[in-house]
DNA sequence: GTGAAAGCGCTAACAG
DNA sequence: CTGTTAGCGCTTTCAC
């Protein structure tokens, strides 16, 4: 039947050819005529040439579908698809003659046909977070690239894209509305973020690195601050110093609140309160660090050692106290949060604390699968301790 | 003929229902039922009840397709994918009413079912390169995020992907084979790189940052590391120095041999001949830079310049003179190469060459899609100049 | 100018 | 266990 139809089609008809269409005109067999249009070595020339001869008459660019590997297994094309997707008792022998069909056409099942026929495009969105000039964010970047490799462990694959600042929700929306994604990834998010807000309000899956507000219920991995602080500030104590200063965010983050606690929680523990001025606050930047630490050491009674929240800000006051002479981690002690690349490249080294970024975007990955399947685990708000990280900037040995 | 046929599947049918059944079976409008599922304000609460309740009998959860859209203009399919696409000629009437469906249904086509039928997914694949711990690549992370940009503007996306460097084209073929992507952006190349090698022999479009060697032909875009330094040796010639050393890359790769060549030619047109020991090489890392620089140093006539082509090697260069009590811009001139985020932040900030990296990867998505639509450019392998930033490394008044 | 219908490549009822 | 067939949502001939 099928074949008397292609035959009756004639050669110059417009529908899409198969190979099996091209073997048959040019009279040798499938595979053969695969083989020659892959372009390898064949016992007969002049076969070749008559397979290549009839793929230019009927327009036929080799493409190899479900189709074709059908064709020279000799099965339906749905039996192809059961022995694929093991999705259909198959007997063993035709099991075994399907894969070699699959095996010897190289063929590859056609994703965008199973996303339409799944309405699932096993794509994941993430929104590029806003670069201020001359700002960087290595930490989200590397963030990235491990979420592609979590992902594609799971057969996804991550789509960028640019989200404006104008309106931060649009593209989210768009690529929804047109099926191009399964639901997104967020980073870089804060107490009460739009894009949180929309994909909460419109039943999109989702998860995020980094948490909003309490009221939101939404799947997310964060690193704790309090934790992280805490530990570093424990370090100061242990090294000697009891007149540690800290440079945190302006009131009112989650993270920066947190960071901030873990200093109060260490210093408590050990009994020490910290005088008023040693607890000063500046925003995430290199100079606005550097001012507040020209005001710590000009206290009449300056700290030994200060924590600050970020690396940039830690650079910062590094930068000050290599300015005014003193040594850094002998003098003063500094450390900072994130440990950013260059936080190894410096003289002193920084101390500072890991985020352990890749288990991040393996968990995140983790929680937005479960979301896709409509099953949120008991926790599906994970913290995670970061890791200290000693260099010289805290200890001279080092 | 279609309203007999669903009247006749019954409510429990298991067929896809559409927007169309559900409002005749509940009695209502297209569009009221539209607003029903939305969950936006109507007149008629009981309608709204109705529909739902319809909806749910029909498994039916909203979803506007082109068919959703026809029936509510009245119109067959065809002719609204005529309007959408302006690739038939419709009446202005007919035109009017379909866009005002599409409107009030809020109707955005599903990119899946375009790709499957276009067998093109607009979709251009990009490998993160390989981070190695504790380096850093904020240039390439940045090209990331403004390809994507570049890449919405043509209404296509990048997926991104991580290539395992023990099989670095298995994903390059997996992602072509399966038609996830039309293509592919490369950065980061080298050589003989194998991805280059391998997607011109498979005939794959790509166009890349970066160059390989002479012989393959492909687009590309490229900083032009030769001019880069010329700027900076030019520079620090104005400034006065004429003891100008330079610490490279090893011999032999592309861009580290244009870089030393600038500095060759800056040098030459002065008419200075820099004494051998000034021509000095070392790995792309600060220690390696570090110890380069203390050899420089140690030189019976130590240079008063350093040039460094990176940033990372700059930092090496200025912790060594920092050790060494040398005040930097002052006794000693450095510049770098890339403008890292962390050259603005140091004390002295470091000069250095900035690449324009938005411009090149609008270009190079330029150059791609020209690729896809298999006409090349004449200029298709394009060079950028980088731009000299000045800053307190090479000159104290900054 | 408009619509019916045939696919794009695949999955999954359903029948046999 | 295997095959036929009806779609997934769209574009595009080809009639009318």
């Amino acid at each position: 039947m099928k074949q008397e139809l292609n035959v009756s089609r004639g050669i110059k008809d417009s529908l899409m050819a198969t190979l099996r269409d091209v073997a048959e005109h040019a009279g040798v067999p499938i595979l053969e005529a695969y083989h020659a249009l892959r372009g390898k070595a064949m016992a007969d020339d002049k076969n070749r040439e008559a397979v290549i001869q009839v793929a230019a008459e009927l327009g036929y660019t080799l493409n190899v579908t479900i189709k074709d590997v059908a064709a020279l297994a000799n099965v339906s094309i749905a039996t192809v698809s059961y022995v694929l997707n093991d999705s259909h008792p198959v007997s063993p022998a035709t099991k075994r003659t399907v894969l070699e069909a699959v095996d010897s056409l190289d063929y590859r099942p056609n994703v965008t046909a199973r996303s339409l026929q799944a309405s699932r495009s096993r794509l994941i969105g993430y929104g590029w977070h806003q670069i201020k000039p001359g700002q960087s964010a290595p930490l989200l970047d590397r963030f990235t690239y491990w979420m592609a490799q979590a992902a594609e462990a799971s057969g996804y694959h991550v789509l960028t894209f640019s989200n404006p600042d104008d309106h931060p929700t649009a593209m989210y929306r768009e690529l929804i509305k047109t099926n191009r994604v399964d639901g997104f990834v967020l980073a870089h998010t804060n107490r009460n973020d739009a894009r949180i807000r929309y994909l909460l309000d419109a039943g999109i899956p989702f998860a995020a690195f980094g948490r909003a507000n309490d009221r939101w219920r939404f799947p997310y991995v964060d690193i704790d601050g309090r934790i992280g602080i805490d530990l570093a500030t424990q370090h100061l104590l242990e090294m000697g110093h009891s007149q540690i200063a800290i440079v945190g965010w302006p009131e009112g983050s989650l993270s920066g609140d947190g960071r901030m606690q873990g200093y109060f929680d260490a210093l408590d523990e050990a009994g020490i309160t910290p005088p008023r001025e040693y607890i000063t606050r500046a925003e995430n930047t290199s100079s606005d660090a550097y001012r507040a630490a020209a005001a710590l050491m000009r206290l009449p009674s300056p700290p030994t050692a200060i924590i600050c929240v970020s690396d940039l800000m830690a650079l910062g006051v590094m930068n000050y106290l290599n300015q005014q002479g003193l040594k850094i981690g002998e003098d003063v002690a500094v450390t900072g949060f994130d440990d950013d690349p260059v936080s190894d490249l410096l003289h002193p080294g920084l101390t500072t604390l890991r985020q352990p970024i890749d288990q991040i975007a393996a968990q995140v990955i983790d929680l937005f699968l479960a979301e896709l399947d409509g099953n949120r685990p008991k926790d599906y708000q994970i913290l995670l301790a970061p890791e200290l990280i000693v260099r010289g900037s805290s200890d001279p040995r080092r």
